[in-house]
DNA sequence: CAATAAATAACTGTTGACAGTTTATCGATG
DNA sequence: CATCGATAAACTGTCAACAGTTATTTATTG
C-alpha cells in the first residue's frame, strides 16, 4: 500500500475502494470489453496484495462488471446492443415502479427534481448534451431516493451502471433533450399530483421512448 | 480440503460450491439471522483455508444474503416484515414482466407450465401445502425461464431466495392453494393467447394478491 | 513449410502466517 | 458492588509463497 490517496480510508473496505477504482479504469476504456483483469499486474499497480484485488473483481463481478471463468480469471464484461435492449426494458419497468412509489411517498419533497428539470430546460436550450447528461443521471438519482426502495434503488442503479458498459455509448447518450425533458415533467406533474397510476406510467414511458431514440440513433430507418 | 463431496468440483469454483453450501445453512436456520459468519470456524467445518470462505461470503453478499461490515466480517441479513412488503411489491413488477415478455415469446413451449398448473391442482386438492409450495416454486422458474431475460431472471431468482430469509417463513407459504392456482391459471391462459397486456396485469394481479395473503396471515383484520 | 507435440512461461486458485482491530475478560478503584 | 481501564483473546484484513491450470513458445516431424 504506497498509494497515499487509497491509504486514505475511513469506514469503507480496501477492497471496495479498489472495485470503485477498477470500475473507473473499466467505464473510461481504459480496461477494454471481453480483457481479462490481471490480478497481478493491478495488484502491482494499487501497491496492495492479489487478495483485496481478488475481492475486488468479484464485488464488480456482483455489480455485473465482470465476469468470472473458472481458472481463467475475470473478464470485463461485453454489452451487446440486445443487452441494452434489455436493460432498458428492466429500467423502464423498473422506473415505472420508483415513479409509482414517488408518487405515494408525501414525504419526500420534489424541490430538488424541479430545480434538476429547470436546469435540463435550460441545457437543452444551449444545446449542451454533456451538460444534460450529466443532469438527466441526477434526476433519475433523485427520482429514484423518492421512492424509498433500497432495493429497487440497487437495482436501477446497477442497470444505469451496466448501461455505460455499451461500447457505443456515444449514440446511447444524445437524446432529443427538449422532448426527453417534456417527459420529465410530466413525470413531475403526475407525482406533485399523488397519481400514482399515472407517474407510473409516464416513468415506463420516458424509458422506453428513451430506448426508441437509441434504436433509431443505431440503426436509422431507411424509406 | 478433505471433504469428499466437496472435492468433487466440476466447472464450478471451489468458493462458489462453498457459497452454496452456507447458503443452505443461512436458510436452514443453521446460521440465524444477525449471526457473524466466523470464517476460521467455517474454514475448518469444510476443510478450506478462510480464502475460498471470504470469497464465498462475498458472494453471498452479493445475493443479498449476508451483509459486511469493516473489521467486523459478514453478517447473516435480516429481513423484515417491511423488507418482505417491499420484495413483493417488487416481485409483483418484475413478474408482470416477465409474464408480458413470455406472452410475447412465441417460441418457448407452454407445457411444462401446464403440467406444473395440474399437479398444483391436485396438491391443493390434497391439502398438500409442502407439495404445493415446491411446485410453485417451479412454476414461478418455469415461467421466468420462458420470459428468457437473463437478468430479469437474476433479479427475480435474488428476490425469491431473499424472501426465504424471512423469519417466521411459515407465514408466508401457505397460501390459499386454490384461490392461488386459479391465478396461476389466468395467466397461462393470457400467455397462450399471446396476450401480453393481460399476462403482465394477471402476472402482477398474482404477486400482489399473494402479498395480500401474507398481511392477512401476519395481521389479521379485527372486525 | 505446416502441423503437431513437448517444454516453458504466465496466471489463477489456495494456503498458512502475520498485522491490525474489535470484543471479551479481569482486576483495580471509588 | 458497580464502573472504568488495562490486558488478553478472538477475529478480520492483508500478504507472500506454493500448487495447479491454462496459454504460449519452441522443437520436431512429415
Amino acid at each position: 500500500m504506497q498509494d497515499d490517496a487509497l491509504s486514505v480510508r475511513q469506514n469503507s473496505t480496501l477492497s471496495s475502494l479498489l472495485a470503485e477504482r477498477i470500475e473507473v479504469s473499466i467505464l473510461s476504456g481504459e480496461l477494454a470489453a471481453g480483457e481479462r483483469i490481471n490480478e497481478a499486474v493491478l495488484a502491482k499497480q494499487y501497491g496492495v496484495s492479489r487478495g483485496p484485488i481478488r475481492e475486488a473483481a468479484r464485488l464488480l463481478a456482483a455489480q455485473g462488471f465482470v465476469e468470472f471463468v473458472a481458472n481463467k480469471g475475470a473478464f470485463v464484461r461485453e454489452v451487446s446492443r440486445e443487452d441494452l435492449l434489455e436493460i432498458y426494458d428492466l429500467r423502464a419497468v423498473l422506473t415505472g415502479h420508483a415513479c409509482r412509489l414517488a408518487a405515494k411517498n408525501k414525504g419526500g419533497s420534489l424541490d430538488a427534481l424541479k430545480a434538476l428539470h429547470h436546469e435540463m430546460d435550460a441545457a437543452a436550450r444551449a444545446d449542451a448534451p454533456e451538460e444534460y447528461y450529466r443532469l438527466n443521471l441526477a434526476f433519475h438519482d433523485a427520482l429514484i431516493a423518492l421512492a424509498d426502495s433500497p432495493r429497487l434503488a440497487v437495482m436501477l442503479q446497477s442497470l444505469i451502471k451496466e448501461a455505460h458498459l455499451y461500447r457505443q455509448v456515444s449514440l446511447a447518450r444524445h437524446p432529443d433533450m427538449a422532448q426527453s425533458n417534456v417527459e420529465h415533467g410530466k413525470i413531475l406533474a403526475a407525482i406533485e399530483k399523488g397519481d400514482a397510476r399515472a407517474a407510473s406510467r409516464e416513468g415506463e414511458a420516458h424509458v422506453r421512448a428513451g430506448k426508441e431514440r437509441f434504436e433509431a440513433a443505431v440503426a436509422p430507418k431507411k424509406n
